[in-house]
DNA sequence: TAATTGTGATGCATTTTTTGCATCACATAG
DNA sequence: CTATGTGATGCAAAAAATGCATCACAATTA
């Protein structure tokens, strides 16, 4: 949309902090981006950024009219969508922020679903921390969020929340895998891998350990959910999994041919977490936005059942 | 704002229905008027309107489209005002429609007295029927209505009322003149001007007429509120008429010196009527437009006190 | 303290885009 | 069938945007 430009220029040395960086990224020259700058400065009769010696920073003016651009960026984006919609080809883009638990099996298995069906949609899917997500639905860099526990934000428009129980994994061979339910108490002594502390999964089992009184041996700790999975075939370890971010079958399927089971937690221990799916609130989603988020719901209450809410 | 240029330009098209006509209003060619439609419908990814002989005529995106244009002004005239008041001076422009009741008096004395506060603050006043007003808050032409009775828009937002107690004018030395309050059926065999039956006056007036059995003689009908008001001193005839379209003392001050005099219409024969001032439901006002709502609501609460809601 | 590095701003020539004129193709009304 | 209106298009002129070279300034580094 060339009427954009000069506003998706605006936007980008915002968000870069100067004009030389944002002008690479835009591969333009900086005369040109720092000209255009100029121009809208002087059309709204003040400037919207403060020249440092760093670089610029956006002023009062400037905050309020970079949020005026990304929402009429968001606004257009839907009504393109909402057009292409009419030609009965669904096109359009979706944007998605999402913790690493759904991005492993849930999400690429709902997007291809969902592609097979409109194969004219685009994604982007950005893995990031549970405040990086809710801060991307913010800026508009994401049209959806999906974030394990907790929400901070009063900005977010919960759509829909799965009840996600705690899993025990282990090796197959394992003393525990003996057992259909773990209690916490079972675990103690064992040597475990756990998620650095910034996952939700750490907080809502630290809970649980502080109340049980119960102490893991954690022997490493790791943001990679690879490396803890993978790492259970190696050594004499538990670990600790939400179904969500576990091979749609690992729970289902008998456990005769599986290197690595999964167990649950007593919900008596450790309560159920909660995977929230939500966007900006009082925003209005593009369509392949919106349809997407229908078929994560779908998906969601034909795995989880009651599990499910609004 | 030059990048709104084309966006405008799509807008005025839409409105004439012919892409020359709107070329001679925007004071371009049609040739350039022409190409910038057709490289947006390109950009789109499918045309906006319908080529007919006669012009052209929005298709369901161009309305989807022109829709998103519409507020996306509206959206940045907001900015542009807030941005203006962050540097002390109230900077905007503020768009009325509003019935002729309240160009009369009312509204001159409110602009002014906002103007003497705000001189940068520049007005549009469009006088038009209640429809109208409506439809031209749903276009965003106009960012505030203030409509006599009735409302007929679910998007209207009233955010304000004033009760308007029916009065009965007449020259000084008419009989009825002696009256504090006049009864309908005072009124029997009276010679009578009335407003013609689109106004909302009228139709209050009619419901009491018809429920106390009371006809009138109307001799004359016009839509022009002063040839009303000035024919009283011509002929012996009765005329109706609110408090908010009368100057603003001739309730207050004593008749003797006056030519005209004004007085109340018994309640129990026709109800107040209601003036309803608001906005597009859902909108948020430019800066500018929400002060001058404020100034509205203070006058008409300083003129009518406790007939005033919200 | 002086040199270096990084920033945004600006004059000028070049490139790209937009505009206007003339004209076409088409539909409708007389 | 003609006359009048419509939007579309080729081409040259006008206007705008861009890139290069360079300046002025501030912060950092030697």
């Amino acid at each position: 949309m060339r009427f954009m430009t000069s506003l998706r220029f605006i936007d980008a040395v915002a968000r870069e902090k100067s004009i030389r960086k944002a002008a690479e990224k835009l591969a333009i020259t900086s005369t040109a981006l720092n000209r255009r700058i100029l121009q809208i400065e002087d059309e709204i009769g003040q400037p919207l950024f403060e020249r440092l010696a760093s670089g610029v920073r956006l002023n009062t003016a400037g905050e309020l009219f970079v949020q005026h651009i990304r929402t009429q960026t968001a606004e257009l984006a839907r009504v393109q969508s909402q057009i292409a919609d009419l030609s009965g080809i669904r096109r359009g883009h979706v944007r998605i922020a999402s913790g690493a638990d759904t991005m492993r099996y849930f999400l690429p298995e709902t997007v291809a679903r969902y592609r097979g069906e409109h194969p004219a949609v685009t994604f982007d899917l950005v893995r990031q921390s549970g405040n990086a997500a809710e801060q991307a639905l913010r800026t508009l860099e994401a049209d959806l969020a999906l974030i394990f526990e907790p929400i901070k934000s009063a900005d977010f428009q919960t759509m829909a929340t799965a009840r996600q129980q705690l899993y025990c994994m282990m090796a197959a061979n394992h003393p525990l895998a003996k057992k259909p339910v773990i209690r916490l108490r079972d675990c103690v002594g064992q040597s475990a891998i756990l998620p650095r502390a910034d996952a939700g999964l750490r907080q809502l089992l630290n809970v649980g350990l502080i109340r049980r009184s119960v102490e893991l041996g954690t022997v490493i700790e790791s943001n990679s959910q690879e490396f803890l999975q993978n790492y259970l075939t190696h050594e004499m370890v538990i670990s600790f999994q939400i179904p969500i971010a576990m091979p749609s079958d690992l729970i289902t399927t008998p456990a005769n041919d599986r290197k690595i089971v999964a167990r649950p937690v007593d919900l008596a221990d450790v309560p159920a977490g909660i995977l929230h799916i939500g966007q900006l609130k009082g925003r209005v989603l593009p369509v392949a936005a919106a349809k997407f988020l229908d078929s994560i719901i779908t998906e969601l209450g034909a795995r989880y059942g009651d599990d499910i809410d609004q």
